[in-house]
DNA sequence: GACTAACGTTTTTTT
DNA sequence: AACGTTAGTC
């Protein structure tokens, strides 16, 4: 085994952290201290010990850093000890240990994960079925709630409000019935059956003997408790975190899994990352002197590597126009001036509203931008669709996909017969599809619809069986199923535009392909779906498309930029205005510290007197936070200064052309 | 059952 | 300002 990694070129604490591999062991990792790197040798060094790669699990907030740390291993090792390894998100983890064992739960082993607008959906029949009509709650209301149960570890159906318990009740019995999972069941399910069944977290307990979680401030209760049935005695565990930079606590994130780590897993030894390769001293300073207004953090310090650095810039505008304006005019000057490319800059915010005015800008300058994180792929109708009928084929009593696309295209199934077929499957306890097929209810039916449902019917179970008996390339039987019903022709007729028609026919080829691709590799056609379900993955990589870089505050953690423009720093914004009711003022603090210390040479934040908001313009004021900033390293200016300079250089060139042309 | 028009709501962050 | 939903009409 060659371990490509050298001693020598770690840091003492970060040596230490890569020689601790027996044990608790939690590793404090300050921002751009080198924790991937880290964490990567760490590994390398199991392996030089011994311990076999099947026998390593690391376990990332996403599925792109665990991409991301697999394509580490593979550099640093090899692509076969990369593989060997289980490097996913604890979702991932789970989905692995229930399509192995959920039937001892009383699960079917195909079962279906619904997400996003599946929920959504799915509640809001619920709430119309339970009669929720005068109810002022919203599905997302009412499956945050459930949600936010379920990640706290609680029953979902306890909850105050006496009717959102009915909804919880009804909703966990209706994905029961459809032998559906949401994507927090599977921490939930996948818990329960590790801790239901010994012989099963004993089994996984003996096969992952060293356990390494990343993003550890992010993790929630249940998760802490998954962690705990999967790591037994001598808990050979590693987490890796910093307190300073959990801003999921919304989404039930407990930092007290980092903070009170010791309570979990006894005597943990603790490394602190301080040392900061990446950002100037003046960026350190000034995120060190925001955070250390946070009270009850494990207590570090960044220590900067490159002393001093251009200050950190305080910017004033009227207006978010003027905002992007000076900013896309900006990076166009600075890119020429300093030799910059595109991906050097990158722009960040607080909610995704702000990024438009910020497009417009770029966009009539010309300027290439990349978005990250904006509209999922996965959540493009089309793809939604064709994801839908995919789902179908691999086991069609899935009721939320055979709803969606019962009508999609237009085959004479609307609403009428699709509200008596799932009354009839209710009346039967049966899945829609197999109202649909059911004698009892065709028989019901006008001649016409009849045969629409028979029709129906029998492509979905042909390509089905196309599938399962004749083995045929699920890809390939979804694009002649996809073909056949003439779906894409339906699409076009609802586009608008030109460009639209192009997107989603590609949307739709793309899909396709991945799935023929995987299929051809004898993957199955259930765990494409899961890739699928378990994936944000966003339509554009940041790897693969070019540009300067718009991005939220929350999907920037991680990153890195020489130029960095923190957007909308208001009362109101950046401290968001919600969080003032909610009390997490701390976590929108350490959202601008992620945002701060992003920046590796040049910081900007700006703030303006105006924003457009919903449409309507409103006034602001500048971020309280503002106040809390060490000025040692801070040079405070406006737009006029700015602009007003820029006018003046431009007067002093035309009057020295004109005097040349004078003389 | 499909299409159109007016209405209301949205904007915190996402595995 | 833009999208989705709903009601009303053909």
């Amino acid at each position: 085994m060659a371990g490509g990694f050298s001693f020598e070129s770690l840091n003492k604490a970060q040596r230490e952290a890569v020689g601790a591999i027996d044990g608790p062991v939690l590793i404090l990792a300050g921002a751009g201290t080198g924790k991937t790197r880290t964490v990567t040798c760490r590994i390398a060094h199991m392996l030089e010990r011994g311990i076999a790669a099947e026998n390593i699990l690391a376990v990332t907030f996403t599925n792109k850093a665990a991409a991301e740390m697999r394509e580490r291993i593979t550099d640093m090792i090899s692509k076969d000890t990369a593989e060997a390894m289980t490097v996913c998100t604890f979702h991932s983890l789970c989905v692995r240990i229930l399509r192995g064992g959920i039937d001892r739960l009383g699960y079917k082993k195909n079962f279906a994960i619904y997400t996003g607008s599946d929920q959504v959906g799915l509640m809001k029949q619920l709430l119309v079925r339970k009669g929720g009509a005068n109810c002022t709650l919203k599905p997302e209301q009412i499956l945050g709630a459930i949600s936010k149960a379920k990640n706290a570890g609680r029953d979902p159906s306890e909850q105050e409000d006496d009717f959102i318990s009915i909804l919880a009740t009804a909703y966990q019995n209706e994905l029961r019935a459809q032998n559906a999972v949401d994507f927090d069941d599977l921490l939930v399910l996948g818990e329960k059956l590790l801790t239901e069944h010994e012989d099963v977290r004993d089994a996984f307990r003996a096969y992952y003997q060293r356990v390494t979680v990343d993003e550890f401030q992010d993790t929630n209760s249940l998760q802490m408790r998954l962690l705990q049935q999967l790591v037994g005695p001598p808990y050979h565990v590693c987490v890796v975190g910093d307190d300073d930079q959990s801003i999921y606590g919304w989404r039930g994130a407990e930092v007290a899994n980092i903070l009170q780590f010791e309570k979990f897993f006894p005597n943990p030894q603790v490394i602190l990352l301080e040392e900061n390769y990446r950002s100037t001293n003046a960026v350190l300073h000034t995120a060190n002197s925001l955070i250390k207004h946070n009270i009850g953090r494990r207590p570090k310090v960044l220590i900067s590597t490159r002393a001093g650095g251009v200050p950190v810039r305080i910017v004033s505008m009227p207006g978010d126009a003027e905002e992007a304006e000076f900013i896309a005019e900006e990076i166009i000057e600075e890119k020429n001036l300093a030799k910059k490319t595109w991906e050097d800059f990158a722009v960040l915010f607080r909610t995704n509203g702000q990024c438009r005015k910020l497009e417009e800008a770029l966009r009539e300058r010309k300027i290439p931008y990349r978005m990250v994180g904006a509209q999922s792929f996965f959540d493009r109708r089309e793809i939604r669709d064709v994801i839908a009928y995919a789902q179908l084929m691999a086991a069609p009593e899935s009721d939320v996909a055979l709803l969606r696309v019962l009508n999609a295209p237009n085959r004479g199934i609307g609403q009428t017969t699709a509200v008596l077929a799932t009354d009839h499957s209710r009346a039967i306890h049966r899945s829609v599809w197999e109202a649909l097929c059911d004698p009892a209810f065709t028989s019901q039916l006008s001649t016409k619809t009849r045969g629409s449902v028979e029709e129906f019917v029998a492509m979905i179970a042909g390509a089905k069986t196309k599938i399962d008996m004749a083995k045929q390339n699920a890809g390939q039987v979804l694009r002649e199923m996809i073909h056949e019903m003439e779906y894409i022709p339906w699409l076009m007729r609802g586009c608008k535009t030109e460009k639209e028609r192009d997107v989603r026919t590609e949307g739709i080829g793309s899909i396709i392909k991945q799935l023929e691709e995987y299929s051809a590799k004898g993957k199955k056609l259930q765990s494409f779906l899961d890739a699928v379900s378990l994936s944000s993955e966003r339509e554009d990589d940041l790897e693969t498309k070019q540009g300067v870089t718009l991005i939220t505050l929350h999907a920037s953690k991680g990153l890195e930029f020489p130029y960095v423009y923190l957007v909308g720093v208001e009362e109101g914004t950046l401290p968001h205005k919600r969080s003032i009711s909610e009390g997490t003022r701390d976590e929108e603090r350490r959202l601008l510290y992620v945002g701060i210390t992003r920046a590796r040479e040049r910081l900007t934040l700006t703030y303006c007197s105006t924003r457009t908001k919903f449409g309507k313009e409103e006034g602001c004021q500048p971020s309280s936070f503002l106040d809390e900033l060490d000025g040692e390293f801070l040079q405070l200016c406006s737009y006029d200064d700015i602009m007003g300079r820029e006018a003046s250089d431009d007067e002093l060139s035309n009057f020295f052309n004109s005097m040349n042309f004078d003389s």
